[in-house]
DNA sequence: GGAGATAAAACGGTATACCGTTTTACGAGA
DNA sequence: TCTCGTAAAACGGTATACCGTTTTATCTCC
């Protein structure tokens, strides 16, 4: 399970808020996120808002420039075909290290496909499809190749967010698509077969391209 | 060719003077890094040293505990593990990346087969050896795959330094192996063909840990 | 002598202030 | 009108100070 988001300190909750802002596309690719404008609207000083802006470079949304101004990340399509490939290459390899930890963890897996159908929107659905994938890479066992996943999973978001805002996905037909394809997965997981999860996974992600719109 | 280590601030010539303590061992496993005290003897205030510790963490190379303390890294043989596998799956993806980009870039990869071979301590060949596979991967063209390996190689860095020091490895002996198989590996790349230059980086890895002393 | 309470010291989180550099906006001249 | 220069405003880097919490060391009681 992913850790439980408790934004105890002020740089928690701002790294919070900014990223929700980010990530709705509420803040426009491209925008100046000036330290002391961000502290005085949040309502706090600038040492957290400066710590919160490291820890979005790091996750990917925000971009600092030569002189150290930080800016909302702008993704091309060549950044998502960067993403795209490593998911494909790290997911595969956690499924892989996982399959022997498929013995009665796969609860965990199924929970999340029943809340991915009770869900009522395309971000909810997108959450939880993020959140599957995580879990695999959680149960991998390997806590840096997890580090790594989270470490792009930002962006992952971002472009998704940006994607169903141009393309106005519908709500029935992801959650399905997605639900049926995770259902495969887990019912593949199963066999506990290292190779066959790897196998698995890949062709997942592989289909998932197809399934998205036009990414160009 | 991997960025130029200018110390402009405050933060990075910190993050340096602890970096090198660190990997050099001079700072022991499980020391604490207090701020102020490092800030004192640094000469310089305590929010460049936070900051250099917030870099420094994501480097692996420093650990907070839930309370927010900075510790030198204490590896464990499962997180050299984890490193291991992490090696031996990056590196032939972005061997397989770069394989189209082979065909005039390889001086570079040759500059540093040079350099090692007039290397004259083990630290030396180390380091140009980690250079040599950060080398194929900035080559690989995948700035995130290039991220990704860096923030891994801090603590590579930290192991393979603690190894040699509790083995004191020869230099001649360290430094043929490393240049033999780094030649090696260019000859191959010639070829340009991607599954035979990923297969390439894949064995190597794999004979690189048969080379190691004792990882247990 | 050992476990627990307690007070002092250490430490991190954060606000504020200052300074040098970078940006930006405006105005003069071509 | 466009370009270039210049000054003001914006901004980030860093030092310092304050406060609440955590650690640590000492003292007490069993």
């Amino acid at each position: 399970m992913p850790k439980a988001p408790s934004p105890s300190s002020r740089s928690d909750s701002t790294a919070s808020l900014l990223r929700q802002e980010i990530v709705s596309g509420e803040a426009a690719p491209g925008n100046l996120l000036a330290e002391a404008a961000v502290a005085q609207r949040l309502g706090v000083s600038r040492v957290p808002v400066r710590e919160a802006l490291f820890t979005l470079e790091r996750e990917g949304l925000v971009e600092f420039s030569a002189t150290g101004r930080a800016f909302v990340k702008d993704l091309t399509t060549s950044d998502f075909e960067e993403l795209y490939v490593l998911r494909l290459n790290l997911e595969p390899l956690a499924a892989r290290l996982a399959a022997p930890h498929f013995k009665k963890d796969l609860s965990s897996l199924e929970e999340n496909v029943a809340a991915t159908q009770r869900a009522k929107s395309v971000h909810e659905v997108t959450r939880l499809d993020l959140e599957f994938h995580e879990l695999i890479l959680h149960m991998s066992g390997n806590t840096r190749l997890l580090k790594l996943w989270r470490s792009l999973r930002g962006e992952l978001e971002l472009w998704l967010g940006r994607l169903h805002r141009q393309h106005q996905l519908q709500t029935r037909e992801t959650q399905a698509q997605t639900v049926e394809a995770h259902r495969g997965i887990i019912e593949g997981f199963k066999t506990q077969t290292p190779a066959a999860c790897e196998r698995l996974l890949r062709e997942h992600i592989l289909g998932w391209r197809e399934w998205l719109p036009i990414v160009s």
